[in-house]
DNA sequence: TTGAAAGCGCTAACAG
DNA sequence: CTGTTAGCGCTTTCAA
């Protein structure tokens, strides 16, 4: 290990104070031109990297942002965090992530780390991006957040998502272009936010294209697996079978795969399904699941800019926001009616 | 946001030297009981957490733990990050998480972050773990790291794995009891040193129990949903079928069994599928999936304690190591021959 | 068993 | 445009 080097050795080397090479660190104004290129030359010959503590102890950032998640689909987890790291990384920042616990103490997980820490902000994904504990623990240590595909209160804090409703409204009309007009649903879980806008989108379409819905062609799910396969166990049961089934998440599009495997069902000839994420499971099964892929990378990204850049709301003013656009990913589970 | 409160504040509250309460925070010998309780009393009453820079930049510890990746595996990432954050919090660390592309430019990658965090330690997963550019970057910084699951190069420095060679050979005995006699197997990636040692479990354990191997019952694949359907369909194409295949991960064996769909074969009544890694898709499947649950919690636990606890290995000594138990999770893919 | 003083490496405020 | 002087909140000597 080589004995580690200083702002000093920098200034040193470039023949100019600490605090010039510092303005040239930070990219602040008011420096020669020439100067700066001089620093820069013995930063890159140095290989001299700031060290993150003393920048966090003396100066107000702390080059730090974290992710606290609480999410049963790892899938989701890690695309956070890509999402969020590939746009800190041209700033210098790092990711700490932290898992929470919803259903324990939520002051005793948070306020410590907060405290000690220090961090420029903190990206909430659901289930926490809803979670009043979490929520008020933030704003208590006045640690700026995200909050990433919020349910609801969103006058509170800055958050991204994207058009829940949007996307199951397009879904639905791929499915009506292909001829179909028995389209079963299978809703996601009633406290997930997203879940009922999904709901509005798919019944919309179906009105829309003038088409009915009959009651016993939606089945409420959990956004498992398990209550996939079980609510198309009912939809499928008897003779008189929906042609199509939109799933309002892909585990549960996948219950319904299962199934349909099961009673012999050729898909998309005799059934199509959609789904709705694009978690790797759409592709590993056969056939490759249609569903809808969330902008989770960008999401996560704009995310970590928001905090980086500041998210200063005004006064009065609505806290920012941004939805980012779906994609409506067709593979071959879907077919013509 | 209140006012931040220091070492001052508790300090002067419990009436002794900042010195003395950065004593008994830091467990150091030598304070008498009692002046410790005044203290501790007036941690608690404050509500006081050290600034975690400030400790850094002035000690030798970060309290900062890196966690690279490059996987491909989302489940596998979050269970490592899960694993170490849970050992970690209970020493006052936190989790960085890196990821690296093994397939850029390691040392831009990897060399700044190691400058500036200053981490005490980094946990390093596969494939990472074996990568040459990875390994010398942290040496050259000084850097302590643990490789979670190495394929090789075991003496190089210390490292957490599990038998992978008898977890192979214990799930082809448990085929072996169901009465099964011929076994088709298919391999993983080459890479990987895993895969290889699967493929020997599997091989001995064949070999103990007088059941030959024939050339055709042994394909390769490369861990991919792909590769073990298109290894599947050679192996079930013909009348000629083997009664069970042995797919040494799940994404491979979720092929196998989209196959044996598509063949309306019968699973487990007609062929018995197994796989290994026990990833979220395992159950996300019908029928659920048999396979072999990695410690992968309990491997990244480990290595954040030797991470925290110092892993100076002596002189000459081979470096410290462990070797955590695996499980056998017997669900409904296998079955009788 | 305790405390005083001296920084760790940087940014912030103010002078020049 | 640039430099000087103070700290940030701790741990580390070294004394007492």
């Amino acid at each position: 290990m080589s004995a580690k080097i200083t702002i000093h050795d920098v200034a040193r080397e470039s023949g100019v104070s600490i605090k010039t090479v510092s303005r040239v660190l930070n990219r602040e104004p008011n420096v020669k031109a020439d100067t700066r290129d001089r620093v820069q030359a013995a930063v890159a010959a140095l290989k001299y990297r700031p060290n993150i503590s003393a920048r966090s102890l003396a100066g107000s950032k702390a080059y730090l942002i974290g992710v606290f998640f609480d999410n049963p689909s790892p899938g989701y987890v890690t695309d956070v965090q890509l999402g969020a790291i590939a746009r800190c990384r041209q700033e210098g920042f790092h990711l700490i992530v932290e898992p929470v616990d919803s259903t324990a103490d939520i002051e005793e997980q948070v306020a410590p780390m907060l405290a000690t820490l220090r961090m420029d902000g903190v990206i909430l994904t659901p289930p926490l991006s809803d979670h009043p504990a979490v929520l008020a623990a933030l704003e208590r240590e006045g640690v700026p957040y995200v909050r990433i595909a919020p349910g609801g209160d969103l006058d509170r804090a800055p958050w991204v998502s994207m058009d829940d409703r949007l996307a199951a409204y397009e879904m639905t009309r791929h499915l009506i272009g292909l001829g179909h007009k028995d389209i079963a649903f299978i809703i996601g879980h009633p406290d997930h936010g997203a879940a009922m806008q999904r709901r509005q989108g798919y019944f919309d379409a179906m009105r829309d294209a003038d088409l009915p819905v009959r009651d016993d062609r939606v089945e409420q799910g959990w956004f498992s697996f398990r209550s996939g396969f079980e609510a198309a166990e009912k939809l499928l049961g008897g003779a008189d079978r929906p042609t199509a089934i939109f799933a309002s998440n892909d585990d549960m599009a996948l219950g319904v795969m299962a199934v349909a495997n099961r009673l012999r069902l050729d898909v998309p000839g005799q059934l199509s399904i959609a789904g709705f994420d694009d978690t790797p499971g759409a592709k590993i099964t056969w056939p490759q699941l249609t569903t809808v892929r969330q902008p989770i990378h960008a999401m996560a990204g704009a995310a970590a800019d928001m905090l980086m850049h500041g998210v200063d709301q005004e006064e009065g003013a609505p806290p920012p926001s941004q939805v980012l656009d779906f994609e409506l990913v067709v593979r071959e589970s879907t077919g013509t009616a």
